[in-house]
DNA sequence: CGAGAGTTTGAATCGGGTCAAAGAGGGTGG
DNA sequence: CCACCCTCTTTGACCCGATTCAAACTCTCG
């Protein structure tokens, strides 16, 4: 278990992550700020592969502080069902949530951090309990959106969709109409997300990159032409963080 | 807006479908019930194809009491994305909700009624606190299935699973392994639901009706051979309702 | 340097979509 | 009460997109 002030990979503080996604939901003040990054313990660290969460246990309220993760089903015949991808700054179980539905698999190393102190929202932080509910409304906007995706998109939508939703939860770093960003996904995941086959994702990429639009090479991804990309699958920015349309500003600019 | 004390089409009393529905989740006792049954307010009633609730709206907390809706969204090109349907003691923006991702539109014509006081949960009531963080663990068990159909299921899979979760959430009548219930969507709602064409989904409807598995005829729809519906899309009589695995045993029996 | 995971390629197949048009109800108004 | 109309269902023909299988290639890590 480890317990050093910063993370391994991005250097960032821990639970910088975390707390920018909830000040992106609703402004916090300091006291705020504080009472997170004292309630919350570094927890443990899973391997890639890992199951996080079974599925239909009663979840321990986690955050992720760094490295992917996945909710997923797997089915009797092996086929495994992706319903979405858990970046750092998602939590797992804050939300009065008794049981949860899917399994939470580790899809790379991922180090996690104990937030209890959250659930059933802090009582003397209404902020806070704002920002949390709107998490949780987020989780659900984004699991429509892959309602979206496999019911009507075609493979390329799929790929552009998903992949702007990542830039701006992760609020990916923009310049000059591209985006870039560390991406750790197999085209596997991919296509077990996207309810497509391996082959198919792969083809759709290469078209893509073809096309000037995507880049995948060891680890990272640029993403270029955003207009196109935002226009082709009818991705539109800030619509993830709800209400307040706080999206990261340099996303918005760069699709203008 | 009607206030009597019955539903016009169903004839059982009033609120009977959502406290059914809470008590299946978890026991209530009569404090509980009585609670629910004097702070809920006959409200509007919708026309078919009207919106009960627009996208990104905060919604009132209602439940509806009599009719099917379904949440959807639509896209500018026109076609649209059924998320999932709703039907008697399925609740809106009851849970800590801020905003819903999703409009609602009424199937059927539909009776709601007022919940407001169940927002943010029953202060003094802990059990109906407890149904309804269950009601929405429940929802949300409900998306991921309409991911997995969308995913990784055959259209045969995607109607018997459609089916099967229907009969289950409405507590349908079994004899002897056929189970049958009112069921007003036309195919074009079932098409939009399951990712796939009218045409298709006629087709695939008609396959199974060979084989003696679904019939539906005059706005109601019997389904034959349980065993080997659930069987044939991977469908679990009890996983609905979550923790307590409390399904109605007669559907249970049916299959068993 | 080798091993294994991940990516890329080709060829054959078939599931499901689209288009177009014909039937069946079921409700309404004359 | 019947005729009409509108919606929903059904059918046929054609076509394209995505899957599958199999094999080669490439990268990364031990």
């Amino acid at each position: 278990m480890r317990t050093s002030a910063r993370c391994e990979h991005s250097g960032r503080p821990w639970m910088a992550a975390a707390l920018d996604k909830l000040e992106h939901l609703h402004g916090l003040d300091e006291e705020d700020r504080s009472f997170v990054r004292q309630g919350a313990r570094p927890s443990e660290c899973f391997a890639a592969g890992a199951d996080i969460c079974r599925e239909g246990m009663r979840p321990l309220a986690r955050v992720i502080t760094s490295g992917w993760a996945a909710r997923l089903r797997i089915l009797p015949d092996g086929r495994r069902q992706i319903f979405g991808f858990l970046v750092p700054g998602d939590m797992i179980g804050v939300q009065p949530q008794v049981v949860i539905a899917s399994a939470v698999t580790a899809m790379t190393v991922v180090q996690t951090a104990d937030v209890s102190m959250l659930r059933g929202g802090a009582p003397h932080h209404p902020a806070l309990l704002e920002a949390l509910a709107l998490a949780s409304d987020m989780d659900d906007a984004l699991l429509l959106s892959q309602v979206i995706r496999l019911g009507l998109q075609t493979p390329a939508q799929r790929l552009a969709h998903l992949f702007l939703e990542l830039a701006e939860r992760l609020d990916a770093a923009v310049t000059q109409d591209e985006c870039r960003f560390a991406f750790p996904l197999t085209q596997e995941s991919l296509a077990d997300a996207l309810g497509l086959s391996v082959v198919h994702i792969n083809r759709t990429l290469q078209q893509m990159r073809h096309d000037g639009l995507v880049h995948i090479r060891s680890g990272e991804i640029t993403l270029s032409r955003m207009g196109q990309l935002s226009l082709m699958c009818d991705f539109t920015f800030g619509q993830i963080w709800t209400v307040e349309r706080r999206a990261p500003a340099s996303l918005i600019r760069a699709v203008a």
